[in-house]
DNA sequence: TATGTTTTTTAGATCGCTCTAAATTAACCA
DNA sequence: TGGTTAATTTAGAGCGATCTAAAAAACATA
């Protein structure tokens, strides 16, 4: 069994390796962890020794075949229970991180599988993030940011890659959610923000808001 | 905020208040807590510094009025959690313990109301235990042991005072469960067992069994 | 490639919770 | 009421996770 700490760190460098090429540095973790690189050092020693990471000494470290899996469930557990929040106890996509963030680590396989099912087996989180199955398989989805659209083109809002509470409340208020289909009107070179047009309304868009839109074409 | 264990501690105190007079001793708090004396007496004064306890030494512990209400709480949540996974999640009785023991540690106000709302404000939980409202009011059933029944009295099985599950997985197999009907139909002052019988069938009892099972008349 | 900068690791300490062993206090009973 | 027993507390230590400060390795570039 693992603490809730090693999990946290299990998760985080999955996250990082998706986001980086090659070994994850522990700066980066402990950036990602809030925490101190000494403190990070430790906990990798610690995941070496459980098989959980590969490690050498100023070389990074990327997760095993079992870190990996462990990161995967966490994740599925984590996705689940933000659909279960927002589909069946009415909770807003922006409220969901900080709880699942907690139930992610409720330790029990049949619980996982039942609430699945309960659920429907869903394949997407109420953020588009993919749910990965049972087995820890995950089709990653084919989107792209909302800021490589070029002028004239059409897409649907399918994801988010900025799950804070502020960037969901902001794309609320701008009547952005999931399946929202839109096309880009304008680019702005100088500063690339861009301006799109919904069905119901046109949004003037920045860059940074731009970028953490995902779109299905 | 409070750890998980000062939480645990916390519940023990209150469980252990329920089923005798007067102060809660520190052996009953190690035994009850699968620890030992001297770390209780750690804890303790931990708790007591914080005002979740009355502690004077050798003279045992009571809750306070705090620290009762964060005791319910979890109560709450625990029984909550409960009724959600045998009703929800199709879990049978004697499976949900354990995983309530993890989710009742979860920490959301609005989880534990929306949670309430969607399970239609239950009473009790699936052992017949009375579910705390959001306010700590919390009305104790009336209910009997089965063993005090006498001869010729009906009842309804309405409760269980061990929650194990091999206790609840014997009843199971006797066909026992809430709601059960019956009427004792015989009393051995020997070895205090009983013979009850059921819409169902005849069955015979030992005196542990009869104790464990709550009956309203 | 040598030197300065950044990253990472090590050493040593702290905090929360637990333990064993020993000391202290309370309770019981002859 | 004094002595024995049982309950409780204290003292001191360990473990997991964290930190700061200092040392070591890797890197970047002039």
């Amino acid at each position: 069994m693992n603490s809730f700490t090693e999990e946290n760190y299990l998760k985080a460098i999955y996250k990082l390796t998706e986001e980086s090429i090659g070994n994850v540095t522990t700066n980066a973790i402990a950036e990602a962890m809030n925490t101190k690189a000494a403190s990070v050092t430790d906990m990798i020693k610690k995941l070496s020794e459980k098989q959980l990471v590969n490690y050498a000494k100023y070389q990074g470290v990327t997760l095993t075949h079992k870190g990996e899996g462990i990161a995967i469930q966490i994740i599925r557990k984590h996705r689940l229970w933000e659909f279960f929040l927002v589909n069946k106890l009415n909770f807003k996509w922006d409220e969901v991180h900080d709880i699942a963030e907690e139930l992610e680590h409720i330790n029990s396989a049949p619980l996982v599988d039942r609430l699945d099912e309960y659920l429907g087996f869903p394949k997407f989180d109420p953020h588009g993030d993919p749910i990965p199955s049972k087995n820890g398989t995950l089709k990653i989805p084919n989107f792209f940011k909302l800021s490589k659209l070029e002028t004239g083109e059409r897409g649907t809002v399918s994801g988010v890659s900025d799950h804070s509470a502020a960037f969901l409340q902001y794309l609320e208020k701008q009547h952005l959610g999931l399946g929202i289909q839109l096309k880009v009107s304008e680019k702005n070179d100088y500063d690339n923000s861009m301006i799109i047009i919904t069905e119901e309304r046109t949004l003037f868009l920045s860059k940074e808001v731009a970028n953490n839109i995902l779109v299905a074409k």
